[in-house]
DNA sequence: CAAAATGATACAATTATAGTATCATAATAG
DNA sequence: CTATTATGATACTATAATTGTATCATTTTG
């Protein structure tokens, strides 16, 4: 039931890290050193987020990660479709099939409405709004 | 990301169905008939919900499960409490430990605030609201 | 070419969820 | 008292998601 994976939540606190930094290209090691994760597993995940359009990358010495867009521009809501997929709060399947009762259940007419508006949350939350308020 | 997991949709369910039926006991059989369940898997969250003391039961012929309290008394958020645990959006942890930055990190802040509207929301939500528009 | 970086990809471990199976126990009818 | 019908307790298994690890290839720069 947690609404953040490992995964989403070392991806904002690398996009974060990127963000702050003065020069603009830093390596994924660097970003170890500072961040304290595995590191395999936050190369794998610079590579997602690159791949995904939110990092720009280079190679070679000298080469590293950087933000492809703004921290106003990076959603926190865009970062968990990458490594969750898209926002589901009620799958509410019933074996293989959905519910029998779908369109008359209101048990996921109620939980879909609190989904929407943890999206509407979701999506107000940026790099920059996660880090505005850290120092 | 799924914000209640099977058992406890189940588990609502046949809380929904407990209510909505004429004669106050219905049996485990009964209630895997009306709900196209996995009877095994039905029988173990009946029994949990038993434990919990949201249900009340009597063994024997003529015995079954009934509703302990009112469906107006019996919210989805009890129901997941059981079956999920305290719901907890964030974990934020970082590897075995909590995150170094637990005290300013603002992630963790922004995603509680979401966490305290959804379980309000989850709290407001009863048995018999479920039951409510859907005939 | 060597070193420093990322890219691609396959594999493994752990945990949570979902489901099954079995035997014990209690209540009731006859 | 015994057969039947029901739940109680509990151990086991299967599947999927999460959380990693490991390895080799490729590109860039000096």
């Amino acid at each position: 039931m947690k609404l953040i994976t490992r995964n989403t939540d070392y991806a904002v606190r690398a996009l974060c890290c990127i963000a702050e930094q003065k020069q603009e290209v830093i390596s994924g090691d660097q970003l170890v050193k500072s961040l304290e994760m595995p590191r395999p597993f936050l190369r794998k995940i610079l590579q997602t987020l690159n791949k995904e359009g939110l990092l720009t990358s280079s190679k070679g010495k000298g080469g590293g990660f950087a933000l492809a867009a703004s921290p106003e521009g990076i959603t926190l809501i865009e970062v968990m479709k990458i490594f969750q997929g898209p926002i589901k709060l009620s799958e509410h399947k019933f074996k293989k099939s959905d519910c029998p009762r779908i369109n008359d259940c209101l048990l996921k007419k109620k939980i879909d409405e609190i989904e929407k508006e943890v999206i509407v949350k979701l999506k107000a939350i940026t790099i920059s709004s996660i880090l505005k308020n850290r120092r």
